[in-house]
DNA sequence: ACCTGAACACCGTTCAAGT
DNA sequence: ACCTGAACACCGTTCAAGT
């Protein structure tokens, strides 16, 4: 039974699955896996790197892989859809993991590649008829709404903090409302969705 | 001179302006301070206290206390380009300051009070027109946005990654067009902003 | 190729004891 | 009241040496 980086991921996910991200260490981590710390770092080089390996474990639900596949085209109403069930699905995944959303927020930053169900969600933007930037910028608005109200909500249920939570999902709404403005088929002008 | 929890709190600001918060550690504000680790435990609780106020004195420029005084009734027009400017402020504030985002997001979890200017736009947002809670979404929104941009600009510069930043400031004003919505002044139809 | 043992240079927090 | 000295229980990372 040789140490594997699979393994390594996974008793990584195991951990912060059922500890959170404070007890997710390099030590911790060969402890649980019978092996000594240096062992780790012949199949992972450092710890950023394990992390981006545990968010991209995270986020390869089937939820959020599918989708996206063959669209019927000018089907323009259901890109909305789409990247509403995307940030739901994102949502309803992370939240019972803790500390998921920093988690994930680390991986974006140094490998942002690896998350696949969001770089799909700029490429949704694009199709919606956003420029390349514009989509990223789009996608960068939602992904942060989502991952802010998952650990807004784990950090409220942490400190037993009393008061409402805040519907993230209005606000995300909102959001799509601004950024893929609806086509007009009232009367008969071809604004397009972008610019 | 005697230490202070001013004392404490300025030097803190300064490590992380100049070296970010990986060398912000209590040992080493402590170094700089000459004084023992244990004597900043007697001005401060714990290290998280110590984030929330560094995170307050960022926040406590004259750039982002300004406005909101006493402004004419029924000039509904500005709430959004309050929350604009503010939004903006705190993207040009924070941009210079390394790991300012997450200093800012930590304290936000732990004592969301204690940043004045965040409350604010969340008050901006209920004279707006919107309920308590909505405002508190919309607001969470609006921040997480900026901070996610920051971070974002801050880390590119880090991995001297290429490509070209995202435009936060669309999105912003795209995720404004949502949140709220310009009132019609066409017709005379007095739909108002919430619902 | 893969892992152990042991070290290096750190952490945050606590607390008796001093002044 | 305020601070020192020293400890406790940890960290991530490296690397010679073993197998």
């Amino acid at each position: 039974m040789a140490l594997t980086r699979e393994a390594v991921v996974g008793a990584a996910v195991g951990i912060l699955r059922e500890f959170g991200l404070a007890d997710l260490s390099m030590r911790r981590l060969a402890r649980d896996l019978n092996v000594q710390v240096g062992a780790l770092y012949w199949h992972v080089s450092n710890k950023q790197e394990l992390l981006v390996e545990v968010a991209a474990e995270l986020l390869s639900s089937p939820a959020l892989t599918a989708g996206t596949a063959a669209r019927p085209p000018a089907a323009a109403a259901t890109w909305r859809g789409d990247i509403l069930h995307l940030g739901s699905s994102l949502h309803t995944l992370l939240l019972p993991v803790p500390d998921s959303a920093e988690v994930v927020q680390v991986a974006r930053v140094l490998a942002p590649e690896r998350l696949a169900p969001l770089t799909r969600m700029t490429e949704t933007f694009t199709a919606a008829g956003l420029t390349p930037e514009r989509a990223a910028s789009a996608q960068s608005l939602v992904v942060n709404h989502v991952l802010g109200a998952v650990a807004e909500a784990q950090n409220r249920a942490d400190f037993e903090i009393t008061g409402s939570a805040t519907d993230y999902r209005w606000a995300l709404e909102r959001a799509l409302d601004g950024l893929l403005p609806p086509v007009a088929h009232d009367a008969g002008n071809g604004r397009a969705a972008g610019e």
